[in-house]
DNA sequence: TTCCTTCTTGAACGACCATATAATAAGGTA
DNA sequence: TACCTTATTATATGGTCGTTCAAGAAGGAA
């Protein structure tokens, strides 16, 4: 009696399979930009066949949704863990920032991918959509961190607008750092946001 | 005797038309972004048959090229018309910051166009040809601007690294702002560039 | 087992893409 | 005038786009 033939499909769960169009997504908008994100060639970086995005996602601008959720979730997860080593309010702030410029974060192919979304946002309702869910919580973080300190300090500052400088500098400086990465270093960029910082909450470190 | 019928083509210059083809480029980045640059509608935008684009441009991206050409240049012209009214070196850096957050360029329209552009960049070396001469034209204006001011009041500064930030401030509320306009208005935006600015530079105003 | 749903493939479809090309018109020179 | 170059149009071509669809395979429930 023949052993049973195996499965022909199931290499991978559906759920892999969704994360895997995701993954090659974001390798396609790395590599190419929004021009790049198309059901061909993401199909063919994972190595899936062309049905099964709109299966999945409905349509090609529901997966690049799904893409703009997972990464800007990957950075909002890191962002999060607490840093609990030192109860100082101020290692809240400083945290966010180092994770912010970090390898992780600041390196061309993520900043790539962000360019490429921040282009597409206004022409995209459901990629907007997802920006406002994710932004609202990544402005939280900062201004949380912001106010914390403020409060300890007894500062009166207006902490949306200290939120505001400091999102807008973080997201200039891996814009000019992607285009022409001569201009800066990672280290330069994170000593820009403490020295804009500092006047306004005091030293940090 | 017939009158002489008049010329068929010719209601524009040559030079006419790469001008508003350029023109109509622009108002398909501003509406569509980067996919909604194509051929097809640029060409429909501007009332000029399919061919002409080719023949000017050389190809789409050469047209690419030439409309962010033409946009950074506005904005240069504009920058270094020099503010004369008075002989204080402060009022370089004023003129740049007032005209950056300015109603002609700090607008939806202009800045879905360089958001459209900047996530191309990457992936056109035309276009970051391009980019290159303007933006080494812009870094000098501002470097200029900041220096000058250092200089008379014997400020010893990281001019480089002053420039950096101002310039990446003001990419970043132009991002912000155009993703999420009910976050912050011109007028919040250039109090933040001038907040930043006023610890290291003094105050300008 | 049977039945239904979900998952996956691959092909087919029509729309749109950039470019090439042929034909015609205009401008300029001699 | 004749002639050449540039400008302009319109069409053709081959490729890529996103979506739809039919068919089959897998998973799970009864």
């Amino acid at each position: 009696m023949p052993a049973k033939s195996p499965p022909k499909y199931a290499r991978f769960s559906s759920a892999d399979r969704r994360s895997m169009l995701i993954e090659a997504g974001l390798a396609c908008l790395a590599r190419d930009g929004i021009l790049g994100f198309t059901i061909d060639r993401i199909c063919v970086e994972a190595n899936i066949s062309r049905g099964l995005i709109t299966h999945h996602f409905k349509s090609i601008d529901g997966l690049l949704a799904a893409v703009y959720e997972t990464i800007y979730g990957k950075m909002l997860v890191v962002l999060e863990t607490p840093d609990t080593a030192t109860g100082k309010p101020e290692q809240r702030l400083i945290a966010i920032i180092e994770t912010m410029f970090s390898r992780e974060f600041f390196n061309r192919e993520s900043l790539n991918i962000w360019l490429a979304l921040w282009g597409e946002m206004a022409n995209n309702p459901a990629l907007l959509k997802v920006h406002r869910k994710q932004y609202a919580r990544y402005r939280t973080d900062v201004e949380s961190a912001i106010s914390t300190i403020a409060n300890d300090r007894g500062l009166k500052i207006d902490t949306g607008l200290v939120a505001t400088m400091l999102i807008s500098l973080v997201d200039g400086l891996g814009l000019e750092w992607c285009i022409e990465p001569k201009l800066l270093s990672a280290k330069v960029a994170k000593d820009a946001c403490y020295k804009m910082l500092e006047p306004i909450l005091g030293a940090l470190r």
